[in-house]
DNA sequence: AAAAACAATGTAATCGGTTACATTGATTCA
DNA sequence: TGAATCAATGTAACCGATTACATTGTTTTT
């Protein structure tokens, strides 16, 4: 029933016999109020129920402490670790967080990025939807000077900083370690190339297999949106193949797992039959039979340095030029799914 | 280098010679302006590149078309496909979402109220963390009118809507199932039983053991954060009881797995020594072997259920008192792991 | 003791919309 | 034809902060 009117500075600035630019800066902290006038204004502030109006201030200062997040999916274990790692450091810079996630559609992204420019948003985290071919849509944030960082699935703007892992090198490792299993017949199982992380994979993939003299073959490259589901249907066209390739690096987990499922079930032993390594480490890895090989990547730091970094030039720290990439380490981790020696000798 | 200065109606109306009321009006698609002047107000407003400042319609308006999430992780398959679904009502409806998670932290749900409260927020979802047992940081949206929705992990709020599944049912029909199988000395991994999701389901269990004829037996219930990790502790705690139960029954399915995996890797026989019941229907329950035996819910659902509500309280449709649990179905899916009697005719 | 410097506070314009309440001119009614 | 009605538009107050630029009173300087 009761219709709470909201406490401003006006009332706070009436009861006090103060005037409003005081209890204004009172309120921001300002050294330039005496502590004992703050004292009064805090207490009163407190004891009145008084919050603080953001529209108000964000319609005079024209911005918003907001910081838009646009991702492809929330719910990977890695996504949601990076998210982890943005709102630690946003938050306590006092900056809240849109998050918007793009579905993997192109258009999807696009509308999330009309929503956080219209939300005006003063800085923006993207990572890419596997579709998007034009980046137009972040134009218009570049000529408004909001800043763009982009994260694991960078883009190639000439304005945008990134900040990701070593793609092309994780896939070399992973590649490199399977061929010194012994494995020649390599299929790598990955989304379409318009993003960095796949073709960067790819690129790592096909550079350890001409290091090691072994031909690259264009049948064994399976293109798909990396679920689980769709490692199954890999694991059937995987068995069409004639004669089976020895090893299956695909470039996330959940994809090699749902492939290693499909082929057990087709009596397929792994890895005596196949080999297989995946991307990413999420848990399921640790959970699949064998457990699966993999890269290990930090997510949470990676949400941490990217927030930091956007923060930094929001306050004019950095020069947008100055950092144009971060890049974090990752490793190969190593377990049984793509151990063919120690395997032969059980 | 430009300081791009954003248009305003002021512009628009200067420009065609008409009062802000009148763009103002056009804008919003007022019936009461003209075709012909709402068609140059539109027209100019897209030459110029207008764009709608939701600051002066909050300041004036007094609401933010804002909807808070609160959440404990978002790094679980059923939570992102819940946001999904929430996503997917609000921006048809105009608003938009300030996501934040608890990590299962009765503090950090605290501040992200407080954040929520600040950024006012025009509604609020909640799903409560674990370890939440005082309620009282939502107090000040109930006093502010501002409704506030749980969902899944709710609360007994005399002024809150719920969105849930029958708990008790679910955890009595994965119970019964266990019996069915023969089971008779049924362990039960769950939280704290602070939560409603916990709580019931641990009721589910006891009443059907109870109309069984099965004592219930406090050292069966083994408490704890229901993690993977978590899960693998619980196998050692289940190794030491003597003598082994013949069944598990966890409060998710990440939990459930955790342990199976190492209980395996104790030699334990799945589900010939000890049969298995998830909860969540989590795509790790299919990865693991033998494949779990869960209860099937819908996220996406409840989601959106849980946002439509929401939005109906916001425009009036629903008194608040008019709805006040919704449940949604839920179904035991049968799997491997539970199947006692095929197994033994392997 | 007058001038200069400073600390503390106040005044008022500003941000960009919304909307109650006029105002204007055209149309309809009796 | 004058009054009533109505459609279209305008005027101006309001939402609650921020801050450049006064103003006031006190202390320091010379």
């Amino acid at each position: 029933m009761a219709k709470p009117k909201e406490v401003t500075i006006y009332d706070l600035a009436r009861k006090l016999n103060v005037s409003i630019a005081t209890v204004s800066r009172a309120l921001k902290d300002d050294p330039v109020v005496s502590k004992k006038t703050k004292k009064k204004i805090f207490d009163l502030a407190e004891e009145m129920g008084y919050r603080y109006n953001h529209f108000a201030r964000n319609l005079r200062e024209q911005r918003t402490y907001t910081i838009g997040v646009i991702v492809p999916r929330l719910n990977s274990y890695f996504m949601s670790t990076v998210i982890a790692g943005i709102e630690s450091v946003v938050n306590n810079e006092g900056y809240t967080l849109l998050i918007s996630q793009s579905s993997e559609s192109a258009g999807k992204e696009v509308d999330s990025a009309k929503t956080m420019f219209n939300n005006r948003v003063d800085g923006l985290l993207v990572s890419l939807a596997y579709e998007t071919d034009d980046l137009a849509h972040f134009d218009q944030f570049v000529k408004k000077d909001v800043p763009i960082i982009f994260f694991d699935r960078v883009a190639d703007h000439p304005d945008g900083t990134s900040v990701l892992i070593d793609n092309r090198k994780g896939a070399y490792e992973s590649t490199s370690h399977l061929i010194a299993q012994g494995c020649k017949h390599i299929v790598h199982i990955t989304a379409p190339p318009k993003r960095n992380v796949y073709v960067d994979r790819l690129a790592g993939y096909k550079q350890a297999l001409a290091d090691h003299h072994i031909p690259f073959d264009e049948k064994y490259i399976l293109i798909n949106n990396l679920s689980q589901e769709a490692g199954a249907q890999a694991a059937a066209a995987i068995l069409q193949m004639n004669p089976l390739p020895d090893a299956v690096f695909a470039a996330n987990d959940n994809c090699a797992v749902g492939c290693m499922v499909a082929l057990k079930k087709a009596g397929i032993r792994i890895p005596q039959d196949i080999a297989f390594v995946g991307f990413n480490n999420d848990p399921v890895s640790t959970v699949v039979e064998p457990n699966l090989t993999t890269i290990n990547y930090p997510g949470y730091k990676m949400g941490e340095m990217a927030a930091a970094s956007l923060i930094n030039h929001l306050n004019g720290v950095n020069s947008i030029d100055a950092t144009n990439t971060i890049l974090l380490r990752s490793e190969l981790i190593v377990r049984a799914s793509s151990l063919k020696t120690t395997s032969d000798s059980e």
